[in-house]
DNA sequence: CGCGATCGTCTGAAATATTGGATACTGGTC
DNA sequence: GACCAGTATCCAATATTTCAGACGATCGCG
């Protein structure tokens, strides 16, 4: 066989940096499929086969080929209105029977509208992964504010109060080479990026059980946070109320973080921490 | 009738959506990763890769390719005891964003707890899917009761009151047609299963405006059952309370009737009904 | 300790999906 | 009515995945 090498002949058009999800081995077309779902859920809008074609830099045909056998099992959907297509029921359902296998989701996803109805204000709650914060869940205040963290999407840990509370259990070594990883300079340039500095902060924020932060991610808005802890005593997430400068006085901070402590402590207790 | 200009070139086969869902063409690979999903779904527990390849009657070795690279991608995560995997976060986030799009579950969810917690009830959230009625939105009430569907569960119309408001909408001829295909006896053996009968029963439920049943597809339970009209005036969902017998008595159930068809009424007014 | 059972990886031949381009079909514009 | 742009399907050659079974690693158990 001529086994040609692996001489991925990659159309030469090296545009982007190359996702680093770019593994490769395994089946092409699932990947491919995936590839599409997780298109579609940055976009967080429908798209057109079109686009998807475009955004993938996948053949035409078998982009049609993989949207037909998604369409038809349910995990993409004609979008209601306008062209184009969005995620499907059936990822809603898979993500629905996730939900309940974990605790932290199950529970959590209640103590998070609680305490979006007791405060009014966008509440998240977050976990660490690969390095990065990401942000499980998020419900919106009433008083809407623009802040820089869909579902699923991911950020610096010294972008957030929340994720400096969840790197905090690493012992200084590994929180070190962690930061120097993975920290980025936040929007607003504000969010300290310097690695020992940032220890030190981390440091104090587990002692006190609570993080804020203020116009580092967003100007004219902060958050509050506190840790959410398992049976075993690790911060496996953080709860976090986002909320708009003028709200974060004095008074209202303090209720905040009140409330804040409360439902993440309720959280903690319902996972079997102590 | 529409010109028939141009005889049908290709006899566009858009054959039945037979209800089997052993569709084939497109990719192999992708249907089997489908499949797994929907087995982890049905189980409802971590399984591991012999019993996927057990139950898939797929070959192991691909088995493992392909939970390799759903694993990896996080759409399958080791469960956290014991052995064996689960569905991953990725599908929770994708499930999170495909409810952000559809106003039927962002309004929905939330009008779901509240009715929980009002009532104390188990409160589900139903929708019409292939001829039969699919739970979508289920939260557990207090005392929960053994109920006969899960999220993602789908049963035959006439197993439930919500399924009877469903198909409400439909002509005669159709609801006919649908019924004499989907109709099946419930566990209990309760439900009525005559088609002229239930047509009967569904156009009065449907004048009335609310459903109820009792002990037809689980002893000692009932549920009480009101339609989500949408702007352009279809019943596209149901909201349904189920309860203990003891529960359901004229008092109790009264008060639940005017909750469900008071908490209906809500998403309806949501989702644009006048 | 050795036994059987399950888990997980690996291999090259066989089966299958993928690919680019041709080809219709749609809908809107001039 | 002709035309363009975008959408969607079809085709045969080819590259890729899939498959069966062999193999090593583990695990539980008497």
């Amino acid at each position: 066989m001529t086994q040609a090498g692996k001489a991925r002949t990659r159309a030469t058009v090296q545009l982007a940096p190359a996702a680093a999800d770019d593994e490769q081995g395994g089946s092409r077309s699932v990947r491919r499929a995936l590839e599409m779902f997780e298109f579609l859920l940055q976009q967080g809008e429908p798209a057109t086969v079109g686009a998807i074609v475009g955004a993938l830099q996948i053949p035409k045909s078998t982009a049609y080929e993989l949207v037909r056998t998604l369409t038809e099992a349910g995990y993409l959907e004609p979008s209601g209105r306008g062209a184009g297509l969005f995620l499907g029921r059936k990822l809603f359902e898979l993500g629905m029977a996730y939900r309940g296998q974990v605790d932290l989701l199950r529970d959590g996803s209640q103590i998070v509208e609680e305490l979006r109805d007791a405060t009014g204000e966008t509440v998240q709650l977050s976990v660490l992964e690969n390095d990065m914060m990401l942000v499980l869940l998020k419900e919106e205040g009433s008083r809407s504010i623009r802040i820089i963290s869909r579902v699923g999407s991911r950020v610096p840990v010294n972008w957030a109060a929340a994720g400096r509370l969840l790197v905090s259990d690493l012992d200084d070594a590994t929180l070190g080479a962690l930061l120097k990883r993975s920290v980025r300079q936040s929007p607003t340039g504000r969010s300290i990026t310097d690695v020992s500095k940032l220890i030190q902060q981390i440091r104090r924020f587990r002692k006190q059980g609570y993080a804020t932060e203020l116009n580092e991610t967003n100007e004219h808005a902060g958050c509050v946070a506190a840790p959410v802890i398992d049976g075993s005593g690790r911060c496996v997430a953080a709860i976090s109320v986002v909320a708009p400068e003028h709200r974060l006085g004095k008074q209202n901070r303090d209720e905040l973080i009140r409330r804040v402590r409360e439902a993440s402590a309720k959280l903690s207790g319902r996972l079997g921490a102590h």
